[in-house]
Formats: structure tokens, C-alpha cells, sequence
DNA sequence: TTATCTGCAAAAGGTTTGCAACTGA
DNA sequence: TCAGTTGCAAACCTTTTGCAGATAA
């Protein structure tokens, strides 16, 4: 996953830098929706020093070349690593916890007249953890 | 449906003051995602005086009892203003028209022992008169 | 009458920008 | 070498909060 991650931004210029390493590792591992304060803070945990505005910039690059996107959670910017193609989330509302979901039989009649560049759709509720943990 | 909505705050113990009914005109019968500067200007463009501070907290009302829902667009707040049950949306990119969709097909597969509470289902694109437009 | 609501000003956060130094290719 | 990247500090903006005065019920 993070060798293709590595080849997209290399393929668009973006040079691998020790800081990008490391925050990729982190953010593709994360198997949740992360805020750039959380990202950055992880980063930090692991041992690398590294500046806030790196991780936006950062995301910013991820976001443009399609390998995060952005989410408003209880009203906070969290960001997903996206590094498949087309797929749909189930977000936890606890602890944040993404997981991808493939099958997509999506077949929804539009308004006419109106092209539809691409969709989301995402699920939200409890996952197994914290309902395992609310009994 | 401004009625509804009325009825609704009433019901839940909010006050219908003049510069509520006056957003909710508005912000009703927009049928595009606004922020809540955008809204804040539209109620001083119809004549009424209005903090921007009491428009936030209007929004937060609204959202709270489920008459609108934020956004993120283009790294913006956008609020919709969603009176019905359960429905998805059509949001075009250029201008932030909303249209409603009403049927819902929706049968995705979720990871085993989550729960979901709800989904939401969005198309983007072009609308039918920025399609028009374009050309 | 009173709990709610409003507007202002200030505070608080999150995000972006300018710039000089640094670094990967 | 040099275009891209980084970190810091400052600037910017959006959003929230405290509070005194106003207002719907």
C-alpha cells in the first residue's frame, strides 16, 4: 500500500522526503479518521520531529492527487487515507475507526440535465470494539 | 414546509423570534449549500438586521434537531437545509445548488458486528444550468 | 415575569502564508 | 545544482464565549 502511495507521488513530483516517510507510515496505518493536529501529534509520538504546517501541507498534496479526503466530524476537519480507488466507509462515531467497504451497487435516478462527476456514500455507527466495550 | 419547521422549534421549546423566522425563510427556500457567512448575508441583503454570532447559533439549532446538516466543500462549512426524513443529495459543484433524492436503494454489506446508525449517500457534479452555462 | 435570545467585543482555534534555510533527485 | 520542502512566526479566518440588554411566551 505505501509502495504505491510512494510511486503516485513520485510520479507527480513529489519528493520523499524523511518527513513524508514517516507521516505516510503513520497515516495509512492508522485504520482511522485522523484530525492534521492527531497526525501530527502521532508523528511526533513516533520519535520524528517534524512542523504542524508540514502535515497540512502534507494533507493538502494527499487530498490533490486523491489519496485522502477530508471529513467534518462533530463538527472537526479528520482526514481518511484513501489509497484505493472507488470505495465507501463505515466511520465509528466513537473512536473514529474507518473501514473501507468495495461493493458499490449504487443506482440512484438524477435530477435531469445533471452529470454526476462521482459519489460518497458512508455509513455511520458503532463498530465492534466500542460496542463490545459499551456493555 | 417553513410551517413545519415552526412547528418543529416550537415543539422542542425554541422561540420564534423575528430573526429566526427570517433565516429560516431564507435558508429554506435557498435549495443551495450556503455557509454561514453566506447566510448571515443573505438576511442582511433582505433588509433585516442580524448578528452573524446569532446565525451560528441558529445553525447549530438547526442542526441539532435535524433541519440541517454541514458540509465540506472545497475546505468550506456549507450548511443544507434538510426538513425531510431521510433523503440524499445532489450538490453541484460550481454553484452548491442542492437537489433532493428521495429513493434509496441501499443495501451495502457492513463489517461484522458494527452497527449503523445512518448513511448518507451524496452525488456531485454539474448541475443542469451550469451545464448550460459551461457551453 | 422569566427563561430564552440577541449583538457586540473579545477570545479561541484551526489553517494559511512569507521567508530563509535545508534537502532530495 | 535547483526546484521542491521544511519550520517558524505571524497573519488570517472562522467559530465560540461572556455578558448586558432585549424579547417571546
Amino acid at each position: 500500500m505505501i509502495t504505491n502511495i510512494r510511486s503516485l507521488l513520485h510520479e507527480q513530483n513529489y519528493r520523499l522526503t524523511q518527513e513524508r516517510e514517516v507521516l505516510l507510515d503513520l497515516f495509512s496505518h492508522a485504520n482511522k479518521a485522523l484530525t492534521p493536529i492527531q497526525l501530527h501529534q502521532s508523528v511526533l509520538d513516533a520519535g520524528v520531529r517534524i512542523g504542524l504546517t508540514t502535515v497540512y501541507r502534507m494533507l493538502e498534496v494527499l487530498t490533490k492527487i486523491g489519496l485522502a479526503s477530508p471529513y467534518l466530524l462533530d463538527g472537526a476537519v479528520y482526514y481518511t487515507c484513501c489509497p484505493h480507488s472507488h470505495h465507501h466507509h463505515f466511520i465509528c462515531l466513537q473512536c473514529h475507526r474507518v473501514d473501507d467497504l468495495y461493493d458499490c451497487q449504487q443506482d440512484l435516478s438524477t435530477p435531469d440535465g445533471c452529470a454526476v462527476e462521482y459519489h460518497k456514500l458512508d455509513l455511520f455507527g458503532t463498530c465492534a470494539t466500542c460496542t463490545r466495550e459499551a456493555r
